[in-house]
DNA sequence: TCTATCGTTGACATGGATGTCAAGGTCCAG
DNA sequence: CTGGACCTTGACATCCATGTCAACGATAGA
């Protein structure tokens, strides 16, 4: 498919798509004219992209966690430098207390909701 | 307790604090020299704020959910238009899914990272 | 064939969280 | 009373994810 449709489908914009090209997070091929060529399983992997982006890593992360996600992993295993698993496994953590903070505070917030629904 | 003292504490910047109070999330009091005096319960306060921002939520919505979280929070009922209401029900189906999106990318991570230290 | 729609690249703009620097005021310790 | 450490404000710089626009090529339908 072509960048418009996987625009749509994403629910991105063409803009983003290229620039998550550029950053490395996608490779697709090109048709005769030049113009992109997306096949379907890139649509998971920008849906997975965006969610990642949304929970706060930044494109450079984004690049190194996205290879262990693929299936079948074991391909990925000679890319598993020594570096590359510490910053996964400080970005497991990060994500942890993100995930954390993220629960405390939205459940304070239902709370709120809820007290102040009561009362209307 | 001054800027700097506080900017240790929360292992934040000066310049930071100084960007937080101008989004209005925090008030300190002045000194009669004109040097901020921040009192103790604003070392949370700070803490707070940085985590919601490494969770992901920008200043502007921080600034609607602090009242919130405030205790005691009857104080605030005043403050709940429904507007606000809104936006804070939306912002917590939005922590919610990133909620999600995070515990499965890191525990998708944390598998690969099983997988790969079991064969070493 | 003309036109609308889509694609390409590249440049420039923007908004948000941060750093840095300048010019000056305050305060304490020697 | 002087030097250094800290504070003030304000301006400018940076990084990153995005938007927007320009100039141009490709394609498909009236």
């Amino acid at each position: 498919m072509r960048i418009g449709e996987l625009a749509r489908l994403t629910e991105t914009s063409p803009r983003l798509l290229r620039y998550y090209e550029k950053q490395g997070l996608i490779l697709p091929s090109r048709e005769a004219n030049g113009y992109r060529d997306y096949d379907d399983s890139q649509v998971d992997r920008v849906l997975q992209i965006r969610g990642l982006l949304d929970a706060g890593l930044p494109t450079r992360i984004i690049k190194q966690v996205l290879p262990c996600l693929d299936a079948p992993r074991r391909i990925h295993f000679a890319d598993a430098t020594p570096e590359i698993l510490d910053t996964l496994e400080s970005e497991t953590e990060r994500m942890t207390r993100r995930i954390h903070c993220l629960t405390r505070n939205r459940d304070a917030i239902l709370e709120y909701l809820s007290v102040v629904r009561e009362l209307a």
